[in-house]
DNA sequence: GCCAACGTTGGC
DNA sequence: GCCAACGTTGGC
């Protein structure tokens, strides 16, 4: 089954600039360390589903283009980095505690910002425009993806 | 830089 | 298991 997702990325580190620029236009999708979005990846994810690539914490916040999963999730490789930030000293190779899937990205498209986005009555119940939302990684209603990409993207 | 909201940690 | 303290997120 294709599931829709939203997926935060800062520009500043992984921009989908970037992400066009890698080969495939794919990119392991590194750093989660919030349980709830690292199950997300591991229990629902499958290759195939749609991704709203979203830009956070930068000038102009909001969705950047549109990717897809194209692998699933498997050990996240920063985990075991003693030189990276996102290193896990609990976790091991035997016993990894984090994972990623791979995303490509299919399409850029305008910058549809947070204000736009707020502004549609027909997205009020979207998990990333809820009050406090912080969470990297959340499913989008398929109702929500196709007046996004219907009507909004065009 | 501010700060509200939320997740995690750790003492008890 | 509770919950206060602390750390992080992310829009503004």
């Amino acid at each position: 089954m294709t599931r829709y997702w939203l997926m935060k990325t800062e520009p500043s580190v992984v921009g989908i600039d970037d992400v066009l620029a890698m080969p495939n236009q794919t990119v392991d999708w590194w750093g989660v360390r919030n349980y709830q979005a690292r199950n997300f990846m591991r229990d629902q994810m499958s290759v195939g589903d749609k991704v709203f690539f979203y830009h956070s914490n930068c000038a102009e916040p909001g969705i950047a283009g549109l990717a897809e999963v194209v692998k699933k999730a498997y050990p996240d490789r920063t985990q075991f980095d003693p030189a990276s930030k996102y290193f896990d000293p609990k976790s091991s190779p035997e016993n990894p505690r984090w994972v990623n899937v791979d995303v490509r990205v299919v399409k850029k498209t305008r910058l549809l910002g947070l204000a736009e986005l707020r502004a549609q009555p027909e997205l009020v119940h979207m998990r990333i425009l809820q009050r406090g939302n912080r969470l990297s990684i959340t499913p989008v209603d398929p109702a929500e993806w196709k007046f996004i990409v219907e009507r909004l993207l065009k």
